[in-house]
DNA sequence: TGTACATCAGTGAACGCGCGTTCACTGATGTAC
DNA sequence: TGTACATCAGTGAACGCGCGTTCACTGATGTAC
């Protein structure tokens, strides 16, 4: 798309609150993360590169320092939209009235989405970098809506060594009143399913010639007092 | 026994018996690697730099091309290695007699040494890229090791429609001889711990507050038949 | 309503950087007679 | 044993590249009177 165009378009949205400049502004912000989501995916996170986008825009690199501050907060923002896009999907799947299983399938439906977006939030992490305080909220969140689905199933749960640990090691449940065994299964939830979509998307399946679909639905399963 | 033992007594031989200028050369290919991991350990695998490299070593950087082709072949070896590492470690435990839960303590203590090595193995992977197929060897034999362990238990595990499945896909036990319920009790023994180890080496634990060596354990005790 | 001014998107040139990689060359080490 | 030659490690200059980023500037768009 050329940039007149784009203007173009940006002038006949009509009936917004916001001026034709903000919602011009906003538009272009949204196509240059289009941009670097297709960039991710064809090269990964580490080749992502502003030149490149703006090229590919049919604009010259330093016009998106009008949009962004700089790579960084390019890739900072799009790692705050995984995480965003995450908690909207699984917390509208909790909405509707999911349970473990249909949340996990939603995980698992976002995630072959767009793997490399996945990855972003669970995969390698870049040594030194941290990320900004705000994403720890949607995280959170994420954290909430698991603890819904976990809360109501097998409250008389017996006792073990990391269920006791657990009540007092709760702060990262944000105050959610779930007992002792549905933190765990919150938790376990988490990692198990992690473990066979990561493995799944990294493609460590493909050579091996089982079909992911039936190991996924093996593993759910085998989710404790499902 | 297996494969395994041969090519490690195989290895040793070829490290006698040299000249001193081959003895030089595979010293200096070592230390290549040894700043490698270091680098990679400090800033990641796509901050990896020849340069950098023979800077720290106090060489000029066209030096190295004296012992390795280029940056894709260290890193090839540097994967090579990764994996060659892990099956020695998992195939000496297991040599050791130890059961699943030993498997599992020393495939922690081997991600722990260095995060950064097992993401190189298992984490996100660059898109395009894909490792050469002698790899593929060392792979089968991880799971060799991990198909030993499990073939002894529980050898009259109920049929699931998983199982049945893996009955017609077993190419990637390479001619193991472990029953359908072993094939699955040791991928799921993979993809779990994989889940478990992979975030808290993330890092995605420690602002939870919880202590991931009692979480891992829960995990253990939480494997099918164990 | 038209005019004057302010705002802002986008450009092109430029800077400095570090990268991978090649090449012709020097000097040291090993080898054969 | 010493001498002549071959091998090989390492250097420094150089090439081309793409990156992030800054800067002064042009033109178009919005705003106020």
């Amino acid at each position: 798309m050329w940039v007149g165009e784009r203007q173009a378009m940006a002038r006949a949205e009509k009936a917004d609150a916001k001026t034709p400049r903000e919602r011009y502004r906003t538009q272009v912000r949204a196509e240059v993360k289009e941009r670097a989501w297709e960039q991710i995916a064809t090269a990964g996170a580490s080749a992502l590169s502003l030149n490149a986008i703006a090229k590919q825009m049919g604009m010259s690199g330093p016009a998106l320092y009008r949009y962004f501050a700089g790579r960084d907060e390019l890739i900072t923002e799009l790692i705050r939209d995984a995480y965003r896009s995450l908690a909207d999907t699984v917390g509208a799947v909790s909405a509707a009235g999911a349970d473990l299983a249909g949340l996990a399938h939603a995980l698992r439906a976002w995630a072959l989405e767009d793997p490399q977006r996945y990855f972003l939030v669970y995969g390698t992490p870049v040594p030194g970098y941290h990320a900004p305080d705000d994403i720890t909220g949607i995280s959170n969140e994420i954290m909430a809506t698991l603890l819904d689905a976990c809360t109501p199933l097998a409250p008389d749960a017996p006792a073990t060594p990391f269920r006791t640990h657990l009540e007092d090691h709760r702060a990262w449940a944000g105050g959610h009143p779930a007992p002792p065994a549905a933190l765990h299964r919150a938790l376990t939830f988490w990692t198990r399913l992690h473990g066979v979509l990561s493995l799944e998307l990294a493609g460590h399946f493909t050579a091996m010639g089982f079909d992911p679909d039936l190991f996924f639905e093996a593993e759910l399963d085998d989710l404790p007092a499902r």
